[in-house]
DNA sequence: GCCTGGATTGTCT
DNA sequence: GACAATCCAGGCA
């Protein structure tokens, strides 16, 4: 163990200034596009998002605080994660104040450190495919290569001391991001409040 | 207290 | 392309 990354990365010990997230979750979302998320000794760069508000009817948050989403409503910069289908954890940063309600889906991640030790997680299948669409292609896969579930809900990711944290490593947000409906969802599904990377 | 549906994914046909 | 897996929040009686 131990040969996954080059030690001393001091590029991904830059936490996001928490003052980044507030706002709208549509306004932050794109803004989150090129941004690291680290997570102990992996990390991957953010290139896909979802926004959901606190009025959002496709959003958890849409009827209040309950003991589920509660983390929703805390203050910007809150991992929000949950258990989707009973089966998948998905990881959501919240944005706007405390008691907004809103909050950034990852859904997606480009891998850059720790790519060993993600394949491992994620099991036979990703460990014979290399294609980040395979390791970290959809919400629930992310979660799983990196580790993250329920017991990461409510931690602080603009924390330079959290294990799971978002680095701005000096990508910017692309000028213009692919944008889209949301996925899954049977509510609000007009919404375009999806954004991605453009394809390189 | 019961029932329904879901911000997903992997497998099978 | 279709569907099963699996847990629980929320709606409703």
């Amino acid at each position: 163990m131990g040969s996954d990354e080059p030690p001393g990365d001091r590029a991904l010990e830059r936490v996001v200034d928490r003052s980044e997230l507030v706002g709208d979750a549509p306004t932050v979302a794109p803004t989150l596009l090129g941004k690291t998320l680290v997570h102990g000794r992996c990390a991957g760069r953010i290139i896909e998002v979802e926004a959901y508000t606190g009025d959002d009817p496709a959003s958890h948050s849409r009827s209040g605080p309950t003991a589920r989403n509660a983390s929703m409503f805390e203050r910007e910069g809150t991992a929000y994660v949950y258990l989707s289908y009973g089966v998948h954890h998905c990881l959501n940063v919240v944005t706007g104040a405390r008691g907004d309600g809103q909050a950034v889906l990852i859904r997606a991640l480009e891998p850059l450190r720790g790519v060993g030790l993600m394949r491992r997680r994620r099991g036979p299948v990703a460990e014979r495919l290399v294609s980040s669409a395979v390791l970290c292609g959809g919400p629930g896969k992310l979660c799983q290569a990196l580790a993250v579930d329920l017991a990461h809900d409510g931690s602080d990711l603009c924390s330079p001391r959290s294990t799971l944290r978002l680095v701005d490593d000096g990508i910017p947000p692309p000028d213009l991001p692919i944008v889209g409906p949301r996925v899954g969802i049977s509510r609000a599904v007009e919404r375009p409040w999806r954004w991605r990377m453009p394809a390189q």
